[in-house]
DNA sequence: CTGAAAGCGCTTACAG
DNA sequence: CTGAAAGCGCTTACAG
């Protein structure tokens, strides 16, 4: 039977002092002699005394918890990057709540709303489309956000993301370099900035080496494994087949496989295949595919340290934005034309 | 520049009644005559009012957060949970705030201090030890928690789980049906329910077999890649070398893969493998794992279902306790020993 | 270094 | 159906 909850008042009591005191050992312990503090510290413990985070956040106008909006916490992506801004928004003091868009952007409103509501202290979003009015509202109210992973257009805001366009363009000319010349995408929406940054990485790696490309070697759709299955079912009974997909990430390159597979072809002797990410799926040895890493860990803690600066140092306009560069994995999935030969 | 928050006494003036009809509009709308509650939804959706949390928290002594407490929110199984645990949270009015444990079990005692200090209404466990005192202990004091897929010993507590010996069990008694007879495990931790049960599935279905176990066959680790990929390595280097490996998760399962591809190995030709939890992972076409379904999706709807009778029907006292049926998959990665003859 | 007062923004309990 | 009072458990701001 859960006793009557202890308050700071009842702890004062035992300890002789005003509950005032006992707040200031909890948050200031500095500034109260040591032998008050001791006392009282001995008394919190010996009763178990925990601040109630209620009446602190009431008084204080802080809550400690940070939001975290993402698109689908069940996407590997998300969650790795959840973990890491868990463990540097803990770090900091700050608790994560977090909403899965269930891949429904149109939630961005009600969720958003849900968590201010919580009276959250910032929001980071995981997952915005392009243009988000919802989170642009909140811009120019200057409420304490950051964009992880994907940003909107424009500059007005607090990011952090990879180099998409660059980490496109690298996998691209890799593929090139390996010889290959009939490149196809299975692209994601064009929409949000990583699926139209990894797009035009795309078209210019072709580009600036002369290559022409194919309309039908692209294939656009949602960065799922649905859209990879569909769009590799498409590529590879085209007749003039292309001989490598960019797969834009990894979960597109996952349904790429599911399809390889059913036509009882291969990696990369039949069709090479890279992907972006770098999730734990990329690189068991069984599935040994080439991508990139968002330096998914990085990006996450840079995110949290952003919007804890935010938070903490409401004055500062300073806009924070980072891109990171992206980091590319080469293994056996987009082989080597050359060799083939 | 923010505004000054508007409070519900601002909309009580503005709507010329008192704050109590303004928390009676949004709490109780039935209870207010439906001119006074036009006028001031009017003026709430005028101004955009949005009720305060912390103070709403406070008073009622509620917050509507629901903890989730996971070994590793990175890990896909409990990504997974989560998502399907937020989902059924958020429509029944409730937040969810997480820690992942990073897998260092020690952290469970900071983890639900930090946990009761930010005044959640109750905590779902994803991953507790057989054994885990901090949990225990808020049993006897009747706090509102939830186990989910593992449990702790005992039956006191609530708790909904899969029935891993029986899934264990089955996916013995098929390799065995499909003539293996030198099959091996790679099991998790013996302090967790899972891997305790799973284990036991196991041994019993070989026993009800009347088929010895070769101790070598049998490698004890945690539930990780790692492990997979050390053990396999360990397993299909013996002398005598099993023909079938039982891995009690897909993480491990991942890692035998590992192993199996870096000794040019095949599944199942040279080695049949089953896991367990049927991850994206496992359906993969290229990886097409046989595996046990834990029914992730279920087990944290009904999760959250249990936690928030608790929380909101406190006098009941009623223990809930839901084992359910495994689901067993068959894919081509357990092959057929006899068709190989 | 310490404490009495006021108040954070709501809800509960009561009176009408 | 409505409102005045009291209070939830803390912190802020001030006085000493």
């Amino acid at each position: 039977m859960p006793k009557k909850k202890l308050t700071s008042r009842d702890i004062a009591k035992m300890a002789n002092v005003s509950h005032m005191t006992v707040s200031r050992v909890l948050n200031t312990p500095e500034k109260v002699h040591p032998k008050s503090r001791e006392k009282v510290l001995n008394i919190i413990k010996r009763y178990n005394y925990k601040i109630d985070a209620r009446g602190r956040n009431l008084a204080s106008k802080k809550s400690n918890l940070i939001a975290l909006i993402v698109p689908d916490i069940s996407n590997i992506f998300y969650a790795e990057l959840a973990r890491s801004i868990e463990d540097k928004a803990q770090g900091k003091g700050y608790n994560i709540t977090f909403c899965s868009l269930e891949n429904k952007p149109e939630r961005m409103e009600r969720y958003v709303d849900i968590m201010i509501n919580a009276a959250v202290d910032g929001i980071i979003f995981a997952g915005s489309r392009l243009k988000e009015p919802t989170i642009e509202k909140l811009i120019d109210e200057c409420y304490p956000l950051v964009l992880v992973n994907r940003k909107l257009r424009g500059e007005n805001h607090n990011y952090v993301v990879v180099d998409n366009k660059k980490g496109a363009f690298k996998v691209i000319e890799h593929l090139i370099n390996l010889n290959y010349r009939k490149i196809a995408i299975i692209s994601g929406p064009s929409n949000l900035s990583t699926g139209y940054e990894r797009f035009r990485g795309f078209k210019t790696a072709l580009k600036s080496s002369g290559i022409t490309l194919d309309k039908n070697y692209i294939v656009r759709g949602s960065f799922t494994r649905e859209t990879g299955y569909k769009g590799a079912q498409k590529l590879l009974t085209l007749k003039n087949r292309p001989d490598a997909i960019f797969a834009s990430n990894d979960y597109i390159a996952m349904g790429v496989f599911d399809a390889v597979e059913e036509l009882g072809l291969r990696v990369p002797e039949d069709i090479a295949l890279v992907g972006f990410d770098d999730t734990v799926f990329a690189s068991n040895k069984r599935i040994n595919l080439t991508t990139v890493s968002q330096r998914t860990y990085e990006m996450g803690e840079l995110g949290v340290d952003i919007l804890v600066d935010f938070i903490e140092n409401k004055e500062s306009t300073y806009m924070h934005q980072i891109i990171l560069e992206p980091k590319f994995i080469i293994r056996e999935s987009c082989g080597n034309k050359l060799h083939k030969r």
